[in-house]
DNA sequence: TGTCGATAGATGCACATTACACATAGCGGC
DNA sequence: GCCGCTATGTGTAATGTGCATCTATCGACA
C-alpha cells in the first residue's frame, strides 16, 4: 500500500493530464489546415475541451517543433498589436502527424481490448494462473 | 526554417512515441482485469503493438503508480526463478483510468474534428483571414 | 503624460520524467 | 564455475514541464 500519497506525482491529482506528445500533436493538428500563432493556438486548445496547457510550454513546444522541422514560422506584423509568429505545418510535420494518428488509434484500440478483456495478461511460460 | 535538424529532438525520428501518461495508463489498463508483474507487463506492451518502452522505465513507472496509490504490489515467490512483484489495480487506479479514457476519447475526437476541418483555427477578433 | 490591461512571445528556475547503461539475484544447462 | 535467461532495480545525463517573471505593442482613460 502507498505509505505516502503526498508524493509529487502530479498524476495523483483528480484531473488526468495528457501532456508531452499530446500537446505537440494537437498543435500539429490545428496547423494541418490553417496557419496560426502561439497565442491563438493556446486559446484553441482550451476551447477545444482539452485540458489547459501552460502558455509558456505551448510557445516552447512550438519552437521545438520548428527545430525538429515539423513547422515553420515567420513574423506577421500586418495587424495592429504585438508581432505574431505565424506557424505553418511542413511536409515532415504532416508525415509525423499521420504516423501519430496511426499510433494513437492503435493505442486506443489496445486500451479498449484490454479493458474489454480481449487481451489476457499472461501468455507467459511459467505462470499458469495469476491472481 | 529549422537551421539545425541535428537537435536532440527525438520527435524527429520516424516513429512517434507515446510516453508519459500513455505508459502509466497502458499499465493500469492491463491491470484492470488481471494481476501481473513488471517483466510480464513490459513484454505485453510490445506484443500489443505499442511502441517498446524501456524496461527500467516500466519498473520505475510501476513504483510511481504505487506511490500514487493507483496500484498495489506484493512479492510472489510461488514460482521458480527470481521473485516477482505482483501488481494489482486499486480503486483509485480504476477511477483514474476511467477519467483518462474520457480524456483520451475527447482528445481523439478533437483531433479528428480538427483534421476534418470542423474546428476553424481562427475565432479571434483581430485576424480576419490567416494564411 | 502616465498607468493600466490585454495581447503576444519568451526565459529562468526548480523539479519531474525518461533513455540508456549497468547492477543484482535466482535458476537451469553444461 | 560459467553463461544465459528471468526479474527487478539504480545512476546519471538529457529532456520536459509548471510557475513566475520579463519584454514589448497597443488602446483606454484620467
Amino acid at each position: 500500500m502507498p505509505d505516502n500519497p503526498e508524493t509529487p506525482a502530479r498524476a495523483a491529482e483528480n484531473r488526468p493530464r495528457l501532456h508531452g506528445e499530446m500537446l505537440s500533436t494537437s498543435l500539429l493538428a490545428f496547423l494541418k489546415n490553417w496557419n496560426a500563432y502561439g497565442y491563438q493556438l493556446s486559446q484553441q486548445l482550451a476551447q477545444a475541451g482539452l485540458p489547459e496547457f501552460d502558455s509558456g510550454t505551448v510557445y516552447r513546444t512550438l519552437r521545438q517543433l520548428e527545430k525538429s522541422g515539423f513547422v515553420s514560422s515567420c513574423w506577421d506584423t500586418s495587424e495592429s498589436g504585438p508581432a505574431r509568429r505565424m506557424y505553418s505545418l511542413t511536409m515532415a510535420g504532416d508525415t509525423f502527424l499521420s504516423g501519430w494518428i496511426e499510433t494513437l488509434q492503435n493505442y486506443q484500440k489496445v486500451m479498449q481490448q484490454v479493458l474489454a478483456g480481449f487481451i489476457p495478461a499472461a501468455p507467459d511460460p511459467t505462470t499458469t494462473n495469476d491472481d
